[in-house]
RNA sequence: AGGGCUAUCGCCAAACGGUAAGGCAACGGACUCUGACUCCGUCAUUUCAAGGUUCGAAUCCUUGUAGCCCUGCCA
């Protein structure tokens, strides 16, 4: 006990902070904070996916780990692309996936006026002007890569006229595109976020948290400080992308006098290998009608893992596991097929499903005989508990449980061989019958008595135990079957025409698998082991309770690969 | 000489000048009433390359190379 208790603490030990805790550490040690305070700000312009979820539990995580608080914000300064239909999307998606923001949900669009005295506030300090260039000049004024940019002629005005022109900017007297406000810091600097950047547009559009209050609107490298300085955020954790765009961050934060300024500090996104998160490639799926929707099983949106049975604990495992560093990197689906496994291996109860059905006879059992049988939950998790499972003498087996001609360590059902249905009898195959197709559709067997529960008395051993369910008893399922929706061999996108390399088999539906009676009162997102076939979900859209519909979440591992045949 | 960032096993990722953790995947083997689980074992004499400093370098220096990001009135 004592050993085992010095290797955890040891173990412990040995288990490293990522970047940004020492980042943090650091601060929290040399008193530039005294406490941790981050967000996840998403624009509710889509839906989240896979990659959002690590940004999400990064943020949340820190806050939780160093008793500080998190906040859930919505980042909506551009009218033109925000929903609240997503604002209402990403609030469940977070929510599910258990970051808890308490009493702090906030909209960036609540604080238009701050940010509006603040752009007058550099307007007053000479380090904003309104420009007349239009969008156009703007990009040639700019320079380019090598080439330093030319001073806007607005930046000549005086602070009144500044002033002024911005008031009437805000009061609607310029058209959309007519009048910009520029932060003024170095049309000469090699970072191109710096370059007088824009920092207010005109857009006479409707907001969908503010309405037509405003007519103009901050942008985001002005916008986004503002907010995380306003509601106390201390670390401003934001992707690689945003690295240039830092300098920019650090400027407003200074010039608007803010007395505790954030810190942004950026990490690598995460990528899923052969895995599709652009918005217009899911629209176009959705839309050619290849996938149901946004939340189809495929994807990897938050409400496709949630519908294909995916927990949010295995979320959390997986953005763990792949950790949080700078350096870009693409993570590979199996580790998330390993979380979800992990997760339900001792959670979820075990039963016995037929998927791909065929007829199991038992020739000498008595005719009209059931035997009720006690069966465990889970065998490694007791606390799950029993059921009782019918027996009779016509079952279903799954149909790749026989082989006619098997090849060699096949150890399932063939004529001669022996195996044992699991927790009942051992049974020897004496025969089958075929339809005029050639295909498999009855099996005969003996069953030895006295080898019930599954254990013959006299030592006798068998390679192989099926599982099955009893004919009579059974409930009807239908059952759905995933691959990639991507063809992995071709890699994601099409080289000629940048068209996705889509997989036709991404999607197998069984429309009559048969289940243990249990299985009839189940309900949306209950989980299940169907014992050597995998985890699988009720369908949260389709499933009813007289027309059951699961999804496969994962199948089980296996080391079994049938040898190809020969000739 | 535009700027910024990154480079450690097939994939992720530690190591912070003291002699390459760990996980996923893979491969052996044991166990097994799930070909699952579990367990045991294998898997970087070498860290993008080449030089240099040092008793000692993945870590420091030099010079290269490769990849990602930046010229929205998007975020």
């Amino acid at each position: 006990m004592a050993e085992t208790e010095k290797t955890e603490v040891e173990e412990k030990e040995v288990v490293s902070k990522n970047f940004i805790e020492q980042i943090i550490d650091k601060d929290l040690a040399e008193g530039v904070y005294d406490t941790v305070h981050t967000r996840f700000p998403p624009e509710p312009n889509g839906y989240l996916h896979i990659g959002h979820a690590k940004s999400i539990l990064l943020n949340y995580g820190l806050a939780q780990k160093y008793h500080g608080k998190f906040n859930m914000r919505f980042d909506d300064t551009n009218p033109t692309k925000e929903k609240t239909e997503f604002v209402e999307s990403i609030k469940k998606d977070v929510e599910w996936l258990g970051a808890d923001w308490e009493d702090r949900l906030f909209f960036a669009s609540d604080y238009f006026e701050q940010m509006y005295e603040g752009a007058v506030k550099l307007i007053k300090k000479g380090k904003a002007y309104v420009s007349d260039l239009s969008a156009d000049e703007i990009r040639e004024y700019r320079g380019t890569l090598t080439e330093p940019g030319k001073e806007d002629p607005g930046s000549r005005r005086g602070i009144e006229e500044n002033l002024e022109l911005f008031e009437n900017m805000k009061n609607g007297l310029y058209e959309d595109g007519a009048k910009v406000l520029r932060a003024r810091i170095d049309m000469a600097s090699p970072n191109m976020n710096m370059r007088d950047p824009v920092i207010y547009r005109v857009a006479h559009m409707s907001h969908h948290n503010t309405g037509d209050k405003w007519c103009i609107y901050p942008m985001y490298d002005y916008a986004h400080p503002v907010e995380d300085a306003i509601e106390g955020v201390t670390h401003s954790i934001c992707t690689l992308e945003f690295e240039d765009h830092r300098p920019l961050y650090d400027w407003v934060v200074r010039e608007l006098e803010y007395p505790h300024p954030p810190k942004q500090i950026e990490f690598a996104k995460l990528y899923l290998k052969n895995v599709v998160t652009g918005k217009r490639y899911i629209k176009k799926l959705v839309e050619e009608g290849i996938v149901d929707g946004w939340d189809d099983p495929r994807l990897v949106s938050i409400a496709a893992l949630r519908r294909r049975g995916f927990t949010p604990e295995s979320i959390k495992m997986f953005v763990e596991l792949c950790g949080v560093s700078k350096a870009n990197s693409i993570a590979e689906y199996p580790m998330l097929e390993y979380c979800i496994r992990e997760d339900l291996k001792l959670k979820s109860p075990r039963i016995m499903a037929a998927l791909d059905p065929i007829k199991l006879v038992i020739d000498n059992y008595p005719a009209g005989q059931v035997e009720m049988l006690e069966v465990p939950n889970n065998l490694e998790n007791p606390e799950l508990g029993s059921r009782q499972v019918p027996f009779s003498g016509e079952l279903y087996i799954d149909r790749e449980d026989f082989m006619e001609e098997p090849p060699r360590k096949y150890f399932r059902l063939f004529p001669g061989n022996e195996v044992r249905l699991m927790h009942a009898y051992f049974v020897k195959c004496v025969g089958f019958e075929k339809d005029e197709d050639g295909n498999v559709t009855v099996v005969h067997v003996t069953y030895d008595p006295a080898s019930k529960g599954g254990n013959s008395p006299d030592g006798r051993k068998v390679k192989g135990t099926i599982h099955w369910v009893s004919a009579a008893h059974a409930v009807k399922a239908e059952v759905r079957l995933y691959e990639n929706i991507i063809d992995e061999e071709k890699g994601v996108y099409n080289e000629e025409d940048g068209s996705l390399n889509l997989n036709p088999d991404s999607l197998k539906v069984l429309k009559e698998s048969y289940l243990e009676p249990v299985m009839k009162d189940v309900k949306p997102e209950e989980r299940f082991q169907f014992v050597r076939q995998g985890y699988f979900c009720v369908d949260s859209k389709d499933s009813r309770p007289d027309a059951l519909v699961f999804n496969r979440i994962v199948s089980l591992k296996s080391s079994f690969v049938l040898p190809k045949k020969e000739g």
